[in-house]
Order: C-alpha cells, then structure tokens, then sequence
DNA sequence: ATGCAAATGCAACTCATTTGCATCTAGTTT
DNA sequence: AAACTAGATGCAAATGAGTTGCATTTGCAT
C-alpha cells in the first residue's frame, strides 16, 4: 500500500508535506487550500490537519519554486499547482466562472516576433512565465442572455 | 469649480457613483475598493462615504459593462479599471511585486495565426477580452538574489 | 414640488488567509 | 539506537477584503 518515493530535496519532507505534495501531483488542475485540505481529509491516514499548516506548506513550496499560485479570474481563494514542463490556459466565463481549458499556449507561436521580451530582458528582468486567460460568455451564458 | 460633466446613461447617477467614476477616469492603473476610498477621503466633498458603498459601485459598473475587475498576480484584492479602448499588460515580479507596464499588447500580432479563438467561437463561447501577465525578477531583485 | 424605487451609511457578518504560542517531529549528532 | 534541536504543526484567536440587513436618504420621473 505504502509506496516508496521520492520527494525534491531542501527541506524537511513531514507526513503533512508528503500528501500536500501527492495532491497536487495528483491533481489535474490548479487546487486551492481549502479543496487540498478537503482532499487530504477524505483520506485520514492518521492525525488531524489544521488548514493553517496547508497554508504554510504552500507558502514553503511557493518561495522552494516547487509550486505556482495564482488565481481564477473572477474568483478570490488562491490556487495553487506544482511547476511541470507545460502548462494549460483557460477561457473563463464572465457570467457562470466555467473554464474552459485551451489547447495550446498561443504564445509559444509568437516568442520570436515579440520585442517585449527582449525589452525586458534588456532591462535586468528575467521572464520565467506568464499567464494568459481569455475572457467572455460560454454558450449557456450567451443562449440565456437571448 | 465644479464642473459639468456627463456619465453614461442607463443607472441613477449618485454624488458617490459620479466621485468612484471620476477617480477610475482620471486613474493611468487598475484600483483596489479601499484605494479609491481613500481617494475619494483625501477630497472630502460632503457627508461620508462607506466603503460598502463602493463596493456596490463597482458591482454596478461592473454589471454595466462600464469597468473590468481583476488582481494582480501574487496579490489577493480585487482592482478595477474603466473600460477603454486601449488596454496594458504587465510583467510582474514574484519578489518585490514590482509591475512594469509593456509596450503593447503581444497578443494582437497574432489573432490571425491562433486556433484558439475560432475553436472557441465555433463551441458557442464568445471571446470578450483576454488577461495577460509575464512574470519572473526584476533588476533590482535578481541582483540581491546573486 | 411630490413620490417611490433604488442607493447609501452603518454595523454586524462571512470567509480566506495569517499569526502567536505551546507541543511535536524529521533528520542529524552522539 | 537514544538524544538533541531547529524547524514544523495544531489550535485558537486575529486579520482584512468583501458582503449583507435594515433604517434612512436621494435621484429622477411624474
């Protein structure tokens, strides 16, 4: 039951940090504290949690560059989610906050044609990300509205 | 002193509606609620304002179409600004929350080549506006970091 | 000028997130 | 393997942005 692994190095890997980890690594979109607590929860492998600690541990895994924290457009509890090699944009509903997942990244088509970058970088910034949402009414919202 | 101005037609124009819409007119960024209060504080025209009040506004503007409401990356509070015309990105430092306005709008070079939109359109989802952040260290932090 | 639906001020409330502090534990040292 | 300790956790109380109920006030249409 209990399987072996292996976590990023630098810090102390507690129980309560081991399932914060493997929530998210579980997890197919950005969670936010309450919806990690409640995930943990649902699996009482032993002790009680305090929501606190979920937040510290997010705070610890943010400034280790394990995770991203960010919010939904037209929400307010932060989410988070661990770095990996892609990543995904949404559409958002103004009206009913359903998203809609993209594709691709419409941006890694234009890296060349963009001064901006280059601008910044000119300027001492470093880019490590960005973040891109579309905006409007999902179908539902549109049929309703007529 | 006064001026005579006019507003957008179609909600009851309030001596705190009109002052919340000032302040957002004459704002060159995005502002929090309680920015725009003490704002509207500093020039104490007459009576008090409640920062309720405020928020209502913006509820208002924000159901009118008249104003967009968004937070910025690693911050929790919502900003708002009115709608016009043109719009601003911004790259963001994860350290210092530092935001440096771009130049223009990357992503305007490229509705033509992105699949995105058309899929979204053909699923009955209306695309009204897009959110765009870079994010990674400016000057200042990348060299205290070395 | 009058009347009323809508807007405001105020105070109490919600809910996400933070913090102080006593206790516990991972990872190292002996 | 037991002891040690800096750092992590649980708990409960605090914070702060944003919301809501209700009595009072005010645009603005008549």
């Amino acid at each position: 039951m209990e399987e072996k692994r292996t976590y990023p190095q630098g810090i102390k890997w507690t129980r309560q940090r081991k399932d914060v980890y493997d929530v998210l690594e579980s997890a197919s979109e950005p969670l936010s504290a309450v919806q990690i607590y409640n995930h943990i929860e649902k699996h009482p492998a032993e002790g009680n949690y305090a929501i606190s600690t979920i937040y510290r541990i997010l705070t610890t895994f943010e400034e280790q560059g394990m995770i991203t924290k960010t919010t939904w457009l037209g929400d307010d509890s932060c989410v988070y989610e661990l770095k990996r090699n892609s990543h995904t944009h949404y559409a958002v509903c103004l009206s009913c906050h359903k998203r809609i997942p993209l594709h691709d990244c419409p941006f890694e088509h234009m890296h060349d044609q963009s001064h901006e970058e280059e601008e910044l970088q000119a300027g001492g910034f470093t880019v490590t990300g960005h973040k891109l949402e579309l905006y409007g009414y999902c179908s539902t919202c549109n049929f309703h509205k007529a």
